[in-house]
DNA sequence: CCGAATCCTGGTAGATACTG
DNA sequence: CAGTATCTACCAGGATTCGG
């Protein structure tokens, strides 16, 4: 790791968390713990090796842990410490600058659902506190609760137990976040189980916020 | 500019301030205007060569610009944008960031009293909205006031019409700073003229903020 | 003197192949 | 599945030179 060697606590986190790739695989650490190779269909043109450093590197920062399940799922995982998790304000504001001013994507950029979740991750949401919402899209899980505050936040794998699950595809995720489609007319292409009102409030949640 | 080719607004954001360097040229000019010449000595490592290619790359962005000063001081400066300035939030967040959980700062790396006093930018001040302090570190010059939300803020340079005027040495600010003598025990290595009571509210808005 | 462009060297990223 | 090994190309770092 090649630090600037100044003393400026702005400096020093870049030395930590400012080479390439790095806060995208932090990025992709906050949906949860995550396996290797999980992290490579998560950053698509990673090269291995690369991540291999950046995973090292980043658990001598204290950053990440590497952990290895117990028995019968016997899969070794990355996750966030504490000083990772403490990252995400200042990804969210990255993210948030990036929405506002950074040139628009190209169309040849691949796309996944986590990504534009992500986005509404930290939103302000009237999805009630200490109820779950499991979205599926293409396969994919996740599930979206509300913090204390208010805000939204965003998980990969399944809920423990949902209160309403939404089943819908990668396209049809992208037509309500980029505010292409309402809500209510979302409802129509999605399969819903459990409390659809509750699903109908997580729609509006997710509605416009990558517009 | 290596772009990650990813449909996600964090990557894209550092598609375009993600590079070695770049977000500490933004850091600089977040004092306010700056000649070429000031950032080679605020960015202390960086080649001439990187800087001029940074400032390129900055401009095409849309991030600063690049402004002639009218006669009779025709110099050159680069300054924000809008979208410059909007990265200021992201900023300050991985900097905080930084002063709670990455390494400490080992005693070889170089110390600048601009770098210093950024990390007490957009804190709580009880600096009254409207009062301005010029404060003099070893013949650099800055300016404090507070926004309406009563954070403070810090610029480089002379003030207008200063309603107190500080001076003190680096090491005397570092020690105020990094909470190892207090404000009142401060004012004795200080010259103060205009306000007193102006300038212990500025002595105890950066008291300890480096600590 | 300010604001760079040029040249060279070493390290890091990117791509692919390979292994426990 | 979870990485390591190898190779190439490019970018950063450092010194020097150049034009206004």
């Amino acid at each position: 790791m090649k630090r600037y060697g100044q003393h400026c606590p702005l400096a020093r986190a870049l030395d930590v968390v400012g080479e390439r790739w790095t806060p995208l695989v932090v990025r992709e650490l906050t949906l949860g713990p995550r396996r290797y190779s999980d992290l490579l269909t998560g950053l698509p043109g990673i090269p291995t090796n690369l991540l291999a450093t950046r995973l090292r590197d980043l658990q001598n920062a204290g950053i990440i842990t590497k952990r290895t399940l117990p028995p019968p799922t016997a899969v070794t995982v990355y996750e966030l410490t504490e000083a990772g998790h403490a990252l995400r304000p200042a990804l969210n504001a990255l993210r948030e600058w990036g929405r506002h001013y950074a040139p628009p994507p190209a169309d040849t950029d691949t796309a996944q659902p986590a990504w534009a979740l992500l986005s509404a991750s930290a939103h302000p949401t009237s999805l009630p506190t200490g109820r779950t919402c499991e979205l599926r899209v293409d396969s994919e899980l996740f599930h979206l609760t509300a913090t204390p505050e208010s805000t939204l936040s965003v998980h990969g794998g399944p809920a423990h137990a949902p209160h309403t699950v939404i089943t819908m595809s990668t396209d049809t995720l992208f037509r309500l976040m980029s505010a292409h489609t309402t809500p209510t007319a979302t409802i129509r292409h999605t399969t819903i189980t459990g409390d659809h009102h509750l699903a109908h409030t997580t729609l509006t949640s997710l509605h416009g916020v990558l517009a």
